[in-house]
DNA sequence: GTCTATAGCAGGATAGAC
DNA sequence: GTCTATCCTGCTATAGAC
């Protein structure tokens, strides 16, 4: 009973995210993502002119939610609850969504600010980060936050902490920045 | 005036490091990397009967080497100073050898321990960590320090710090969590 | 030990019929 | 708006001649 049409831009992400969440980044690719339609593939390209704008348009989705989780999270806290708050926040959706978290952060490819992208997100960190070191602007600490969050993940999700697992490394570390960055630690 | 071969194993390895560092991981394929030794791509395979074998002996060959100039850049320091040595060790070969770092640590791929492989850098690492924590066996410690520093690599080399650059916070962290991780944040 | 030749696969993308 | 039919490019890998 589809009387607009068969396939719509949304109709098709909502399929790559499903393969993607199944497969894979290498594995979405336009055939397989047709077929799941029940379309031929030359037929995607009307919605999406290049696998890439797929691709985009997935980054935009996993940003987004990744944003609203952590303001969720952050949300009425003080300072020192919120740090460790998006900290946790931050992992959960990337252990929920793998793949979309892996997207939002591929190697092999250089990062372009655009519209909807991380810059949002950043900012929101920023401040939470600078209400902890006292500093509204402390980029350095920021930077120390997130790489010790990013790295986890990668780490974490490439089975690089063996099989007895991390061991409490995400907390220990997390409260251990929220320690070392502190006030007194300005300097 | 070969007399021996045209090829040998080391030969092409070097070959395969040099195209690597040039065009990275994706355009390391047997065509190219033949081209480069003037010989025909199927002549490869007697000396490497795939791919993978290949890319493991450059991960040997990287691995070896970033352990190395972490054991020296900690040679003979006390505790702390090992400690930010390391850290800037390991960052260090990061940025001048970043396709084979990003070869140790491509994403997409589940960590499985070889015998050349991470262990001997890891047990160094966790070692050096214990000296700080006044705990031999700090895995917790270990795993936050090492998220730090790769996910730092990671974001860095991804260009996620914008143009400004990351601003210090490679220094701050590493101070950042050599502080909050000490003897007395034991806990 | 290196060659020619080729099989086999998968991918992105386009032209033009319907 | 979706289809059929292709084109093109790239890759790993193998068989068998030389």
């Amino acid at each position: 009973m589809p009387y607009p049409a068969k396939l719509n831009a949304e109709t098709i992400l909502a399929a790559a995210l499903t393969l993607l969440r199944e497969s894979g980044l290498d594995a979405l690719s336009m055939r397989p993502l047709a077929g799941r339609l029940g379309v031929r593939p030359s037929s995607l390209y009307r919605y999406y002119p290049e696998r890439d704008a797929l691709l985009a348009a997935l980054e935009t989705h996993a940003t987004t939610e990744l944003h609203a989780e952590v303001q969720a999270a952050v949300q009425g806290k003080d300072p020192h609850a919120a740090f460790v708050a998006a900290g946790e926040a931050y992992l959960g959706y990337a252990r929920r969504e793998p793949q979309l978290y892996a997207l939002l952060l591929r190697d092999g490819q250089v990062y372009t600010a655009k519209p909807g992208g991380g810059k949002a997100l950043w900012d929101e960190v920023l401040a939470l980060v600078g209400a902890v070191t006292s500093n509204p602007d402390d980029t350095a600490a920021t930077v120390a936050f997130w790489s010790f969050l990013h790295g986890f993940i990668a780490l974490e999700r490439a089975g690089r902490f063996g099989p007895s697992g991390p061991k409490g490394g995400f907390e220990r570390g997390l409260r251990a920045l929220l320690r070392g960055l502190g006030d007194s630690a300005a300097s």
